[in-house]
DNA sequence: GAGTTACGCTACGGCTCGTAGCGGAATGGG
DNA sequence: CCCATTCCGCTACGAGCCGTAGCGTAACTC
């Protein structure tokens, strides 16, 4: 829908205005950084964007859906340099996608769109086709890297088994990070992902125990904000 | 702030009516089922609550904060019994706090209230201390438990670096089960729960290798919708 | 009883919503 | 070229909610 609510790339008549959409998408990014999701309205929106309200409401029906197309292109940026070994590639997520939850418009957005989805099953659909589905490529990249590396067993020939452990593995990592950046409102920086990692790798034994050292680091590439 | 804007029990004059409270909190929890947060208003609650538009913005001064009150109490149910070793723990506490977020009010409460809180940083604080830091008493009793069994080793003499552990504990199991019920809106049956807390205590490689069965079980008490 | 505080009720200006109707602009088909 | 079609910007509108103020009354303390 939205954007993509044209059967025909070119029916007839005047086409719409690709200006026009990118201009209102980045004007809801710009806006949300403002006023954040309550104050956010369709009004300024319009206004920001130069266009008029009614141009706004011929291609998005509710505020919920034109936000999330306005953040969903900023999740695709996550990306997962090859670090050499498994652990190396589960701490560059991490910091990866904290460093995007950093960011004003990507967490007001998430969270307030999620909270609409829990009474909006077309949009819960549409969060996870836009968002969080396209993000488990992640995953199943570094699963496969581990994998050649000998860090981690072939997949089972049962492909249910193998998708479940791919979901659980991503639920873990995105919702620690989540809740870690958004709910507990503290840093994940180099130290917390070190420990996280340590904990995902070898399980709960290994961080309880007084001996998981963070080793010094000086190139710094991901930007944690330690 | 709130209900606890009163210095002194008794100052003078008329007293606050605690039925008036208790019945606005209950048509909040009421009309969030039936409304969502967005279409949820002041107006409404006041009406449901038989009271007083007046009477809402004389004791909460927002929405949100009127919703962080009517829900935080529903958290506090949260209990933790001995299952005799840390996997039972472990899983009971999935279970139980996946079946606290599958109730309507709970999920679309916390997720609004989390958005809105994301710019709002005196909120936020009220989120914490009303909702989230009351929960870390689960991890630190289980825990506990665990180190008296010895499954898991003493504390580290660095109170900081316990502090740590727990709040590391914390974040990754609450994050992954709100973000599996939530986002990838995924039950958290009493399959998935084995399946993490093998995750959780014994890392990566125990749940890739197909080898982690899931024992048989006739009682069932936290209805799990397997 | 006097003072104080909370209550229900009504009314208000201000804002946003989502829609309708208009004239004009940009495209494709005959 | 001209027409049909579709989009655009603009204006206006009824509706609903917001948050506050003012009033008379109820409840409780000293």
């Amino acid at each position: 829908m939205a954007a993509a609510d044209r059967p025909c790339p070119q029916r007839r008549g005047r086409p719409r205005s690709a200006a026009a959409d990118r201009a209102i998408l980045d004007a809801t990014r710009a806006a949300l950084v403002d006023l954040g999701w309550s104050r956010l309205t369709m009004s300024e929106v319009a206004h920001r964007a130069g266009v008029a309200k009614t141009t706004l409401y011929r291609r998005w029906a509710a505020k919920s859906e034109l936000v999330v197309d306005a953040v969903a292109v900023l999740f695709d940026e996550l990306e997962l340099p090859d670090g050499g070994s498994l652990r190396a590639d589960v701490e560059g997520v991490v910091l990866s996608f904290s460093a995007l939850l950093r960011r004003p418009e990507t967490k007001t957005a998430l969270m307030a769109v999620l909270a609409e989805s829990t009474t909006d099953e077309a949009l819960r659909q549409r969060i996870r086709s836009a968002i969080v589905d396209r993000q488990k490529r992640l995953v199943l990249a570094g699963r496969a890297r581990a994998q050649q590396r000998g860090e981690l067993p072939p997949d089972s020939s049962d492909d249910g088994e193998t998708a479940r452990v791919v979901d659980l593995i991503f639920d873990v990592i995105a919702g620690a990070v989540v809740h870690r950046s958004l709910v507990s409102d503290r840093p994940v920086d180099r130290s917390w992902a070190h420990h996280f990692t340590t904990l995902l790798l070898e399980g709960l034994g290994a961080v309880s125990s007084p001996s998981d050292p963070l080793p010094e680091r000086a190139a710094q590439k991901t930007g944690g904000s330690v």
